[in-house]
DNA sequence: AAAGCGGTTCCATAATACGGAACAATGTAA
DNA sequence: TTACATTGTTCCGTATTATGGAACCGCTTT
């Protein structure tokens, strides 16, 4: 909208898309402007450290500033914050409980809920824990741990039963994982509590590691196929939004 | 230099220092400019992601672009050729060889050398791998090893001895160790290769890591005492010169 | 209901960014 | 070696373009 800005802003992606460096005069025909111009612009970026200055060819590339604003930006990506639009909406589109939980050690932890019929955050479940093996949401995070801290996971722990359907031989639980990263969806069918069924999906963040998750619960009765079969989608969409907030670009 | 570049940038600084957001007001007020510009500024900057706006009430907020340009900064951080310009300066000021190693596995390999009378690159001794434990790069690096891999790598290792200088001991290496920590520098008193001393300093990255170091290297007879108080200062110089141009902040 | 306080939009003005030309520095070809 | 080509940098007059102010809109408070 402002010119210049513009025009600045532009040269940034250009710098992006060679990593290696450009001169003046290539940025300049790139940009359609005069060789003064893409200089001044130049010159502006460089002031702030944006664009950086090599050799005695003064070929320009990305500078480090951006690592300093990485910085900043990536330690005030606040899930919760991020989340809850999305998270509300998700709830009012399928009417029913939606969570979001998080990795801390080998447990999740709920830190948040939205109910269908209110926007006001409820603490009733938040601050929970839970194992992996046994709930929509920890069985999406346990699935994209790495191959090696699956097998050891499994190898290493006895795991409870809650109801007939709670998974507990690890064989099993490692070929359900295997389904789980493959679909990108994972499902509690009253593993946990019986007539409770829900759907997650793993949320991804900048470095493409998962931390965190969300699903979709309700009570068998409701959960028809027909149901979940409008719910996934939903679910899919609503996580992949999370995680590009997030920072996840791939 | 450009006025409206300039206040765009500066914006981003100001948000920078305050990551939870400035509302348009807020921003127009530090800038001294009218609510209207600042408000044109900050729509430019959205355009390109450097800036998101949150809720309602619109506070502006850095952002997921600088994550973005982040990878593409970090992925092209090449140490050889940041390093290079630096490392003929500080040959040429010492009149001496200065080294570039890096860490890979449990061991250094020479990634370049400057000879003091030449700036052709010479690959004499480019490749060459060295263990850590005797040579003043390898101990600098070693140095900053997490304290448990520290003692694990002590542990597990048996030290070879090129020289009569060289340190065998765990112990004594493990207090040497913890002095260069101190110090931020090393040396090699002929641990190495009799007759040859030399001086050196770790490379720190935008992560606070060191995976690469720098030394000062000359025959014994010319590294007295005073030419070691000269070459110091100007190799600590160097070495952080190399690491805030890595991006090293700290 | 009205006032206050944010963000957003619009517009006339003149300040400002623009392009072009001249210059400097470097490398290349004759 | 000279002349030429190419690239980065500086300067300046012009008119394009960013600017500030006023008006507007939506929300909250009293």
């Amino acid at each position: 909208m402002i010119q210049s800005v513009d025009r600045a802003l532009h040269i940034l992606d250009l710098l992006k898309n060679n990593p290696r460096g450009l001169g003046v005069t290539e940025i300049s025909k790139s940009l359609d402007v005069a060789k003064s111009t893409a200089h001044r612009l130049l010159m502006s970026l460089e002031r702030y450290g944006y664009v950086q200055k090599f050799g005695k060819d003064a070929i320009y590339r990305l500078g480090l500033k951006f690592i300093e604003m990485n910085q900043v930006v990536v330690e005030n990506l606040n899930v919760v914050e991020i989340a809850r639009p999305y998270l509300e909406k998700l709830s009012a589109d399928t009417g029913e409980i939606v969570h979001l939980v998080m990795l801390d050690g080998y447990e999740i932890v709920y830190i948040d809920k939205v109910d269908n019929n209110s926007t006001i955050r409820i603490y009733s479940q938040i601050g929970r824990r839970a194992q992996l093996h046994c709930t929509g949401v920890g069985k999406a995070i346990l699935a994209h741990f790495d191959k090696s801290n699956i097998t050891r996971f499994i190898e290493n722990n006895d795991f409870r039963s809650y109801t007939p359907n709670t998974i507990v031989d690890g064989q099993a639980l490692l070929s359900e994982l295997e389904k789980i990263r493959i679909d990108g969806i994972s499902f509690d069918n009253e593993e946990h509590e019986p007539g409770i069924q829900c759907v997650a999906a793993p949320i991804k963040d900048h470095r493409n590691h998962v931390q965190y998750a969300i699903s979709v619960t309700g009570p068998l009765t409701r959960m028809t196929k027909e149901k979940l079969e409008t719910c996934i989608p939903k679910l899919r969409e609503t996580a992949q939004n999370i995680s590009r907030q997030l920072g996840h670009f791939l």
